[in-house]
DNA sequence: GCTTAGCACTCGACCCTGCCAAGTGCCAGT
DNA sequence: ACTGGCACTTGGCAGGGTCGAGTGCTAAGC
């Protein structure tokens, strides 16, 4: 009884049950598949896959379907890639070109990412920390008031208004903008922070308390939080595709889609290149029959932030990982060029 | 047979669906509101509203359900205005109050919406024809290229990158600065699209390419389509609480949730005061089962945007009524004030 | 003239039953 | 090591009977 064979039946009963959703039994699987041998056979390699948690059954009369243990085996030995039609790769183009601003690239993302899938498509926002000041700018608004503008290498614009004491002087915001931006500029973000902290003793000290709120909200909007856990989800009417009982297999799901904590700790496993995590993997209770396939993206070689899909467990990996994968490469390319 | 039983008895079988989500009969009806006759009499009434298509049986030894034109009736003539739990009000001001910006009200909107309502709620960005100018600034960025900053009285940041065919003198932009700054704030957006046209005729011809450009860009600004389109969606696991047949009843709703186009259109028809569509006066083959209602929201009087919720037609009218009326009245509070 | 009690009737929900097909495990044979 | 054959298990499905909720109608009562 050769191992490569009983590989060879796990792969034919992930791949069978993907397309047909229920349990694939030893005869259809000799009918399928030119496995060269008799379903007796077959039946005897199921036996072992079960022996090691690989394959289930329902109930005694019933055909195996994969468990989670199964799935992993899969994508980690089994699944060879499976390269997008020329169709999809144009539809990613096409549609990802015409976005106008960072925003509306990641929505398009989303979409596009869920029409391929037929999934629940999730994008993270570019993160800030790992972006580059590009350009910052001082406005005065009125006699108290000034207004931030921080541009970053990622093609966010962030803006803050702040309110002064007192009106600055326009030779102190002036004086504040040129140091502020040669400081920065070209910086990532956390260490234009501490330049800007250096910056505060070549101030006159009258100046000092229009300087800090200045410089301290700015090294708020450096360090946000709140920004770096923007996420964008779409294709949730393609849960549809799991079990017909909402109640105990979608609700949970949709719900949990809701928490943006528990997406970017999804998204956050994929740290090194893209990853995949079935069932109890994402550890999350409600995602018991999904999996998550996600992956890093961003301009040039740094990852900016994370994008990928939800769908149940008994999902096509090949093909969603293909898309996953096309789209984070194209996105990456459209943020590197501007 | 007085009319005005007739209509108590709808309410009570409104009422009474709603709550037990199942047909209900002349018996029960009777046990549960004291309607001073027999169940005989109740059935007579029955059969009366439903020749008026005011309710119908599913099938022949079924209870009553409403129509769609039974609800109808119910909000229009019969819904008594509910007031909000003290707990209730307390908790949405809260919740709100803790908002940092503007994206951060409508996400808080959303939740606190659908939380209140148990049911999805839906909230559109203020929009940008209604608000006016309060500040316009201008940024080169490098030899080329300039940063067009654009602040309305809602609070909203538009940014726009430009590129040009040459770089513009230091002079030239402020110059521009100036007279766009004095010509358009504090007028509406459509207004100012008009002063910056006016404008034109004052610059050098030798400036006309640089002039055009930046002005086409705002005004492209100030109409913007897009971002009059935001809409934030939320509570979508409420979506439970329809039937459990999930392709027919929830799968084309969720479908429709990622279709801003029909969003927009649902939340337009509140253009004065709050207003509940029923099933097919959605506009909308795949709501048929919902009902939206929505209400416009603002600053001091004039409607920026609308927000509302949508839900089963066989909801708690008054009590969304007046979820939605409170949350708008508050975010219309909050952005009055900042 | 409106209301009521009574009654026959209808029809979906539920349960039980038996049958069928799918699929298994095992054993003996090659 | 593989295969054919066979007994066995079991969920799904169709058929049939019962039950109960609810109705409409009619005749009597206030």
């Amino acid at each position: 009884m050769s191992d490569d064979r009983r590989l060879e039946v796990l792969r034919a009963i992930v791949e069978d049950y993907v397309a047909t959703q229920e349990p694939v039994g030893s005869r259809a699987l000799v009918e399928r598949h030119h496995l060269g041998v008799s379903s007796a056979t077959i039946r005897n390699d199921m036996a072992v896959l079960e022996d090691e948690g690989l394959i289930h059954q329902p109930h005694t009369s019933a055909g195996r379907v994969p468990t989670d243990k199964g799935y992993r085996m899969f994508v980690d030995r089994l699944a060879t890639v499976k390269a997008l039609s020329p169709a999809e790769r144009r539809a990613i183009e096409t549609f990802l070109t015409g976005a106008v601003d960072l925003d509306d690239v990641v929505q398009r993302s989303v979409r596009i990412l869920a029409q391929l899938t037929n999934q629940v498509a999730i994008v993270q926002y570019p993160t800030l920390t790992r972006s580059t000041v590009r350009h910052i700018e001082i406005v005065p608004l009125d006699h108290s008031r000034v207004l931030l503008v921080v541009i970053t290498s990622s093609g966010r614009v962030e803006q803050r208004i702040v309110e002064l004491a007192e009106a600055p002087s326009e030779e102190l915001v002036s004086q504040l903008r040129t140091r502020i931006v040669g400081a920065t500029v070209g910086e990532r973000l956390p260490e234009a922070s501490l330049r800007m902290a250096d910056l505060m003793g070549s101030f006159a000290p009258a100046d000092r308390p229009i300087v800090t709120s200045i410089v301290t909200t700015l090294t708020h909007v450096f360090s946000n939080e709140r920004s770096d856990e923007r996420i964008a989800v779409g294709g949730t009417a393609n849960l549809a595709r799991f079990g017909s009982d909402f109640d105990t297999a979608i609700r949970p799901v949709l719900e949990t889609l809701e928490e943006q904590v528990v997406l970017l700790r999804l998204l956050g496993e994929a740290t090194a290149g893209m990853h995949v995590s079935i069932g109890a993997e994402t550890g999350n209770e409600s995602l018991a029959g999904t999996a998550v396939v996600s992956t890093p993206y961003g301009a040039d070689e740094q990852a900016l932030a994370t994008m990928g899909t939800l769908g149940p467990s008994r999902m096509d990996y090949p093909g969603t990982m293909a898309s996953v994968g096309a789209v984070a490469r194209y996105v990456g390319r459209l943020l590197a060029d501007g």
